[in-house]
Formats: C-alpha cells, structure tokens, sequence
DNA sequence: GACACCCCGGTAAGCGCTTACCGCTTGCCG
DNA sequence: CGGCAAGCGGTAAGCGCTTACCGGGGTGTC
C-alpha cells in the first residue's frame, strides 16, 4: 500500500481545519492518463482532479453535430434521426458526459432540486446534558427525511438539507438562500415562525411537517387527535388507570397540543383525573423527560399512574428517570410515547407508542411540493395521515414485540 | 397476545399518491393579501406560490444602478460609494433579494454544494427481515452526514444527499449526475467499486469515507486497528477471556477486513484461541448479526468466550438472539460493538465498544474535500482519526454508563 | 493650469444549457 | 415531373449572474 497515512492524533483539533501533515508529495504514477476522445480545455495541473468535465460543445463536436442536436437527443425532443442518435449517444458516452446542473437549471428554470430546513439538534452546545449527544442525534426528523428523499428520487429530485440555529440573528435570510438554491422548500415544525413562512411563502413553494398551514404554504401532518384518543382510551378502559399526565414537547409545537387536547377530552369523558400541566412541560428531548421525572421525584410528588409524553424521545428518558429512582414500570407507572421510533423496541422495557407513518409523511409533503412546484393547486392545504396504536410492554400490556 | 394494536387502519394508501383528505373548504380569508414593497413581475396567478422572485435587474431598477454595481455590493468587491452601497442594500432588502444559485453557480464556477452518495438503507423490500425497518433506519452514516452538514455550512456549502441501490444497474450514471449537481463527491462505503471511483476522481474531486484511498480519490477513515487493539487487549488481559470470535461485516468491508486484523493479531500475540471465521460472516446489520448466532446455536455449537463484532448493530442483534436462547450476557458469553452509537446505552446488556469520532469523521470528510475543489493537493490521501474504547457491560466490565 | 492617475459605474461578454425559429432536404402526391 | 408538406439540423437568443474592460470625472502633482 503506498498511500501516505496520517494519524490525526491531536484529537483536540479544531474541528475546522483537518491536521493534514504536510508531506506535499505529489503522488507518483499521477500521469493525466487521458485515455482516448477529450480534447477539452484540459488545464494539466497536478491536482487530484484533473479534467475540466466535458461540455455539450465537446460532445457536438465529437459526435460532429450541433449542440442543439445533443440536447435534443439527451432530451428526447423531435425524435432526431436515428444516425444522429448514435453518433450523438457514442460521443456521449465516451466521454462521460453529464449536462452541468446549474446550466441546465438556469435554462429550464427547474433545479430539481428541494430544500429541506430542519431545526439544528446537535447540541453539542450542552455538553452536561446526560442525553446530549445521543438523544439529539437522529430520530424523527431524519426518518421524515429519509422518506422526502425516497419520494424526491422517484421524481429525479435530490433535496438539499439545512439545518438552522434556533436562536440564530437571521433564520430568514439563509433559509432564502437556501430556498435560491431550490425549487421549494420543506420546513420542518419549530425552524420558522409564522410571518417567515408566509413571507418565504410568497417567493417559492413552501410545505411545512406537522405545523400548521398559512394561506401561502401547505401543512403535513399526522392524525395526532385520532392517534392520542385511542391512546388514552386504551389507557383509560383496557387498563382501567384513573390518574394521568401528560409531559409536553414544545410549549408552542401544535403537535404537541394537538396530542394534549385529545388527551384531556378523552380523560374528562371518561371521568379520570389529568393531573395539572405545569410542571409538566418537556421539550420532545430525552433530557427533558428525565428532568422533569427527576424534579417531580426530588420533590416526593407523587405520580400518577399513567404518564403519557409528546413523543417517544421524552419517555426514553422518563423511563430511564424513573428506574434510577426505582420505580417500576409498568407495574407503578405506566409510561407511553407518541412517534414509534426505532429505538422503542430496544428499551429495557419496550415502549408503547403510537405509531407515526414517519416516512410516509416526508414522501407526502414531498409529493405535495412536487405539485406546488408544477404550479399546481394542492387539494387540501392540511394533509393529514393516519396513525396506529402500538402496544408494548410499558402501558401495561403483555407483550413483547410479537412482529 | 395483545400486542400492536392496529387501530386507524383506513389507510392501505399506496405511498406514491398522498391521499389529500378532501377537505375541499378553501379558507375564508385567503386574499392575495400582497401588502406593499414588492412590484416585481407579478404574474396575478392564482396558485400558491405567487410572484417570482426577484432578480437582480429588478434590484438595479430599483436602486436606480446597474446590475454590476447591485453585483458589486453583493459581493463586496471593488469597494462601491456608501451611497450606492445603501441604495442598493436598500433595494435588496425590500425585495428580499437573493441571487439564484444556479444562476451565479453558472457564472462563478462554483456550486456551494457537495454531494453525498449513501448506500440505500431503506430496505423495504426485505419484510420478513426481524430489524428490517429499525436497524436499516438511521445510525452510523447519518451522523457522519450530520458531521459532514456541520462542516459544510462554516464554509456556505449545503449538502445534496442521494441513496443509491446497492443492485441498480447504473450506479456510476447515477452518480455522475449527482456530481454535476456538485462541486464534489463524498462517498460513502461500499457503494462504487474503485474503477467507478478511480473514473468519477478523474471529473470531480472525490472523498471516500471508511473505504481505500485510489490515486484519484482521497480516503477518510477510523483508526480500526488502534480501536481493536485496545478492546482486543481488554477482553484478553483486564478479562482474561480466552475464546474469542469475531462477526464480520461486509465481507469485503475495508473497516471490517482490518478490525478483523487486529483482532487476530492481538490474540494470537496473547495465545488465546480465535475462533474460525467462515460460519461468523454477518452484514453490519442486527439482523445479520442474530441470524449468525441463531444459526450456531440451533446447530448446538459451543459459544465463545466472547464475541467480537464488526459494529454496534451487528451486536445488538447478537445480544438480542443470545438473549432469546437463554444465553447471559456477559456472564455467560461477552459481547462487544464497534462504533458506538447512541443506542448503544440504551440495550438491556449496555453495549462496550469501540467509539470513532463520528461526527468528526464526516466533517474531516469534507474538509477534505473542500480543499480538493480549491484545487490543492491534499496533504495524504489517507486521513485517520483516532477512536476510543469505551467500557460498559456487555464485556464484563461493572459499568453502568460513567460518563 | 495641465496632465497623469485613481475611483467607481456602466456596458457587455460570457458561464453551459435549452429551445424558438429558420431553412434545407427529402418524400409524396397530383 | 413539379410543388408542397413534413422532418430535421443549425443558429442564436436567452436563463440570471459575475467580472473584465472602458470611460468619465475628481484629485494630486509639477
């Protein structure tokens, strides 16, 4: 093996500049070895990438034809003689050619591209926090992505993902930036407020993940009234629990409200007691659930014998909380989640959830930015989609994971 | 068994097609509600996503300049009059003024954007697979995208992400078209053999991660053998394990190859035994992982003293079979990972493993990178980082989570 | 007071691609 | 065998931006 190997030991590294060694040897058998066809305005330099890509001019005058002509072959427009074709797909192929994005982008107007803003978890900022780097990591937002990008393949998109700082000066400004990159935009929940969306709204296609639509953008959500109510009934007639309580997410996330409401209606009409919200309040994040379990139990409070939270990432540390204090779950409490991440199978006691169709939300919104885009008008400018109850071990039930 | 619990079962929806909820009630107040400022071409349609964005000749128009000095201004060079620099800014700022990416890619040769090629995980077409949709969801090559993301945006580039299917028939047409989306490639690994690397380094500046540097391309990577090393010498010394086996990942898995190496060194310089490799070949999937063990164990062979595997997934599905047959973990049989992912505390039997900077990795990648498309010569074509061994149960060792 | 110089704004030439438009060729029909 | 239509390739005009180049007016200098 002749590569040169650098051990970047001084781990404390700024992680801005790699520590390459400076070794500055150019490697050896590097020679330009143009294999055949190219001409291009090759610039013989001795970095590592060394060819200009070929051009659709390098192409036309390989293959002898106009530039026109390949386009219209590589487009399939006005069916060209089939000579042309050949001649035109021969040179193409010798030469790799690939139409330049941008070019092309500028031309038809049409990037294929889709921005995607999601809110920055890696808090790397909170270094105390137990759950720091690994709560923060990735779950539901990412698998919502992992479903835009399925769904944006399928239509030759690629989506361009941006976090942003929460409490960064201009959100707006470089989610613009991002949106002149794209064709539209995917916002997730919390990274813009209102009046950002309707603004950013006006410019380009805008559809947002579990908020709440704006006469300019579209909304993609999940039932989470529906999915809380069959929740809460499984918890209140199923297993019979009289006292409940809800940990929050976000103060202000509508899902988390939504799931809320649901909660409260269904508990009143079954004559069940909610216990007081207030100190209550997480924030979607493992930390959060633990530190309110935690700040409860300090305080000899007692609990109540179900405890529902906005989302699973807040009962992984509820449960984690509440086994350090050691009390048991479900035989004390109960505990539920709302999400089905991955993660709920593994726990020492497996979570029961309601389970979000995650990916299928991110191919939904997609779809829905794909019509915006073709200057469609979506049908509905709240799409919701269904969820599913989950039974695991930690409300009560017997269960293992059968599946 | 009461287990899952399907309740909103309404949806068979295939997932192409959302299923937009007919609400069909178009808002009341959804006038156009322009307010004021902007007069750009307003193409009184009545879609969502109204005017076209501005462009730069509708920012000189307004401030009463020519393009080149709203150019100018935009990008600080030649140093303009204050007053023109206000008029202009002003101008921008009322219309929101942003250039196309495109448009300027075009122009200044430059994209601001690096592509990343991930292997396709979203393995749906494997449903019998126990772990299909956790283990395949998102773990090791998200974060290094995450680490990669974090780099990109310091230096204004955005990340374009795009799967491709391990059996597709053109994963090198597919990826050129992504790198002419580009200004660079970072590649994940095990998606693109080197000649398809060796022909893409030789149009575009190329990074591979946890893969092999070739002449054109250059490699980023974990110090596996170091990684090994420490945890082989753990199990052999501080435990004093003698039998030891290793699960594989990929069977042509650069990572794995030389984690397997290490291993091997180590014991056989301790003179314990290493178990034989052929029946121990797993995938760097739970699922892989446990269909190793199922296998042994159904055939009545004895087990290890420990068992070594190739990554943190690999071994949670090992611990999860081990578990099902009754076997304990670690008094019976230790078992460790190598990675270190979140979940990895989250296991019944907290997993010991071997931490790599992850993040870390991601954005070395693209520094990397980014040097690349500057068109200077990277120090080594072979970048390492350093790794952690990392104590928690699974091997033996008392721990809960210390840290 | 004239000349050289500098500063800054405008004009215009691309960047690589698509596509409207034009005109030549060929085929067909009368 | 002539005329017309259809087919196909080429030419050129952008897409929205950056920047080299040019030119006009204000300064500094003998």
């Amino acid at each position: 093996m002749d590569a040169e190997t650098t051990v970047n030991a001084d781990s404390t590294a700024r992680p801005a500049v790699p520590a390459l060694a400076p070794t500055g040897l150019t490697p050896a058998g590097l020679a330009p070895a143009e294999p055949a066809a190219a001409d291009g305005a090759g610039d013989g330099s001795g970095a590592l990438a060394v060819t200009q890509p070929p051009t659709i001019y390098d192409v036309a005058r390989a293959a002898g034809v106009s530039i026109a002509s390949v386009s219209r072959v590589l487009n399939g427009r006005r069916n060209p003689r089939p000579e042309t074709r050949d001649r035109v797909l021969q040179a193409v192929a010798e030469l790799g050619f690939v139409p330049d994005g941008a070019a092309r982008a500028l031309s038809v107007r049409l990037k294929e591209v889709a921005g995607v803003i999601i809110r920055l978890p890696w808090t790397s900022r909170n270094p105390e926090d137990l759950f720091a780097d690994e709560e923060d990591s990735l779950q539901f937002p990412d698998m919502i992505n992992r479903g835009v990008a399925e769904a944006a393949q399928r239509r030759g998109f690629d989506i361009l993902v941006r976090s942003v700082d929460l409490d960064e000066h201009d959100p707006g400004g470089r989610t613009l930036a991002l949106a002149r990159k794209s064709d539209g935009l995917l916002v997730h929940d919390r990274v813009l407020d209102p009046d950002q969306l309707e603004w950013l709204g006006r410019q380009v296609p805008v559809v947002t993940l579990a908020a709440v639509a704006t006469p300019l953008t579209v909304n993609v959500r999940s039932d989470n009234a529906a999915g809380m109510r069959d929740l809460a009934r499984h918890l209140l007639h199923d297993h019979g629990y009289r006292t409940i309580s809800y940990i929050g997410g976000h103060i202000d996330s509508p899902d988390s409200i939504a799931r809320f409401e649901a909660l409260a209606a269904e508990v009143a009409s079954a004559g069940a007691t909610l216990l007081d919200r207030a100190c209550w309040q997480g924030d979607y994040t493992a930390g959060g659930g633990a530190r309110v379990i935690n700040n409860l139990l300090d305080r000899r409070t007692d609990l109540p014998r179900a405890i529902v939270c906005a989302n699973d990432q807040t009962a992984i540390g509820v449960l984690y909380a509440l086994e350090r204090h050691g009390v048991r779950v479900p035989d004390d409490v109960a505990v539920t989640g709302f999400d089905d991440i991955p993660v709920a199978r593994h726990l020492q006691t497996q979570l029961t959830t309601v389970r979000q169709r995650i990916r299928e939300l991110g191919a939904t919104a997609f779809e829905v930015l794909y019509s915006m885009i073709n200057r469609e008008t979506p049908a509905s400018r709240d799409v919701v989609l269904p969820t599913t109850l989950i039974c695991r071990r930690s409300c009560g039930c017997a269960g293992g994971d059968p599946s």
